[in-house]
DNA sequence: ACCGTCGGCGCC
DNA sequence: AAAGGGCGCCGACGGT
């Protein structure tokens, strides 16, 4: 049974549908805890138009929902898919589903006043009609159990983002402050100042560009300065200045790693973003065009590995740490239905498998053409080795080149669940069009198609990792449905490939079990029952730091 | 004082 | 060693 969910003025309206579509019944609720909470028992689907909206009023107050049908996130995968392209929902005109993600930040009436002033105010979103409608879009659909696992993987997803910032990572922010002071000295009593380890940096760097005033975080600057000294760059990226030889360099590139710690990662995100011994980013599902979720506010997706030790598992917990290996590779293999890649894999290591059939030298030579062949690698050593690794794994690279040259095109590509890329920018160019702007054209529409040829891997890896959350979700809820979601193992943690469980010591070793178990049952929802590995790397810690 | 863009760089 | 895809965040900077 599904439960749909809707607020109606003050009040809130309960709308029964059975699993065919009838309706079952309507009713008004003024207390929306207490209802689902005595629901849940008989486990409805529940049919909101956010989770970000719902959820995490009913954590706070202590009430866990098995499974749902996010509405908004579903309604962008159908309006977008090629699957779906003819279906009512993707024909009409642009209504209130079509929003862009919201985030769970704190202020969340702020962002829906916004939200709801820049909308077309007499369209009232109503939840009934668009869960008809999008039930009608994936039935219709040539593949509708696709696309049904992939809205139940993307609403899956948005309960473990609410639950995953309601538990939080653990974050001690006293080894925080250990770390960050081994490496950039004392915190200055001042915010703004310079810990003594950035500034010792400084004044060397200043004396040996001969420069007083220099500020090294103002790349014009710096580019006048290197100037001055006879070092003729284009930009002060560290790669670029890597190549230069002179005296200067290596304490300007220590400054700049110096800098951008503190700067990212220092006190000042401490104090912001860890309260309560726990880092709370705003995870937003479905926040890139590919499926792959975004954060807004403490750029939780780029925490560099020299902070990792930070996060510390609670006294008596451990943390579970699991990343897919080589999952991107792996993912065209299998949607290619490429035998010879996906066999070079099944041993464990899909570069040294690669290296094996004779397709390149070294495994080094391995990942970098592999990349290159989804990432769209022209020049440099990738794109060399291209022609010998599409001899070898034609089904694989045939089917990125395909994806390349339809986004070309201007046609849009479909990933293994679904999710369609954006309708591609027709290439604007007409006979009157001077040679530069052809030029210009032309590569308009080769970015494209880099974007493209990368969408159906990064997307179905995004799609792989969903179905792998929802599974371990499930599988850790399962160990013991009486437990409350943070006094049992859970997730705390996600980044693309890899995910992070925070779970009671004893209980780690089972925990690693499922989230492998998982890994295997997510291979088989996407791919069936090709014979296709995904491998994890997997580690029991106390601390991120020592994962890898 | 505030806002948007850019250069740069962290993650996958 | 970097290029090729996807992001978010920082300080600097140029505009109001």
């Amino acid at each position: 049974m599904l439960i749909v969910l809707a607020r109606v003025g003050a009040r809130v309206m309960a709308a029964r549908v059975s699993d065919q579509g009838g309706a079952l019944g309507i009713e008004y609720v003024d207390d929306v805890v207490g209802f689902v909470r005595a629901e849940e028992r008989a486990h409805p689907r529940w049919v909101w138009d956010d989770t970000s909206r719902w959820y995490p009023e009913l954590l706070a107050a202590g009430v866990r929902v098995e499974r749902c049908f996010d509405l908004r996130l579903c309604h962008t995968i159908i309006r977008f898919s090629a699957l779906t392209a003819s279906s009512a929902l993707a024909t009409a005109a642009p209504g209130p589903w079509d929003v862009a993600p919201a985030t769970l930040s704190a202020d969340r009436d702020d962002a829906l006043f916004e939200l709801d002033e820049a909308r077309e105010p007499e369209a009232e979103p109503d939840p009934l009609a668009e869960l008809t409608l999008q039930r009608a879009a994936v039935s219709a659909s040539a593949e509708p159990g696709r696309l049904g696992r992939l809205l139940a993987a993307e609403s899956a997803g948005a309960l473990i983002a609410a639950e995953m910032r309601f538990a939080g990572l653990p974050w001690r922010a006293d080894a925080h402050d250990a770390i960050l002071t081994g490496i950039l000295g004392a915190r200055p009593p001042v915010d703004g100042a310079r810990p003594p380890k950035l500034q010792e940096k400084l004044d060397e760097l200043r004396v040996l560009l001969e420069a007083p005033e220099l500020n090294p975080d103002s790349p014009a600057d710096l580019l006048k300065a290197l100037g001055n000294v006879g070092l003729q760059v284009t930009s002060t990226r560290s790669w670029e200045l890597k190549r230069l030889k002179h005296p200067a360099i290596p304490p300007l590139l220590e400054y700049k790693k110096l800098a951008r710690l503190l700067s990212a990662n220092g006190w000042h995100w401490l104090d912001t973003w860890v309260q309560g011994g726990r880092f709370r980013p705003d995870y937003v599902p479905g926040g890139v065009v590919t499926g792959r979720w975004a954060t807004s506010g403490g750029g939780a997706l780029q925490l560099p590995r020299q902070i990792r030790g930070a996060v510390i598992a609670d006294e008596g917990w451990k943390l579970v740490v699991a990343d897919a290996a080589q999952l991107e590779p792996r993912i065209l293999a299998a949607m290619a239905g490429d035998r010879g890649m996906v066999e070079a894999g099944a041993a464990g290591d899909l570069y040294a498998g690669i290296v094996a059939s004779g397709a390149v030298r070294t495994r080094e030579q391995a990942k970098v053409a592999m990349l290159g062949a989804m990432y769209g690698a022209t020049t440099g050593e990738s794109g060399r080795l291209m022609p010998s690794l599409a001899r070898a794994y034609p089904r694989a690279i045939g089917m990125v080149e395909d994806a390349a040259r339809a986004g070309e095109r201007g046609e849009v590509v479909t990933t293994r669940l679904g999710r369609s890329s954006p309708p591609g920018r027709a290439a604007g160019y007409d006979e009157s069009a001077s040679e530069s702007e052809l030029t210009r054209a032309r590569e308009r529409g080769r970015s494209w198609g880099r974007f493209t040829r990368n969408f159906i891997v990064q997307g179905t890896a995004a799609e792989w990792a969903l179905c792998w959350m929802a599974s371990i979700r499930r599988r850790l809820t399962a160990l013991d449905p009486e437990l409350w979601l943070t006094d049992a193992p859970h997730l705390v943690f996600f980044l693309h490939d890899e995910i992070v469980v925070h779970t009671p010591a004893a209980l780690a070793e089972r925990v690693a079990a499922e989230v492998t178990e998982a890994a295997a049952e997510a291979g088989r929802l996407l791919f069936g029952e090709l014979p296709v590995t995904f491998p994890l790397t997997i580690a029991i810690v106390d601390d991120y730091g020592s994962a890898k």
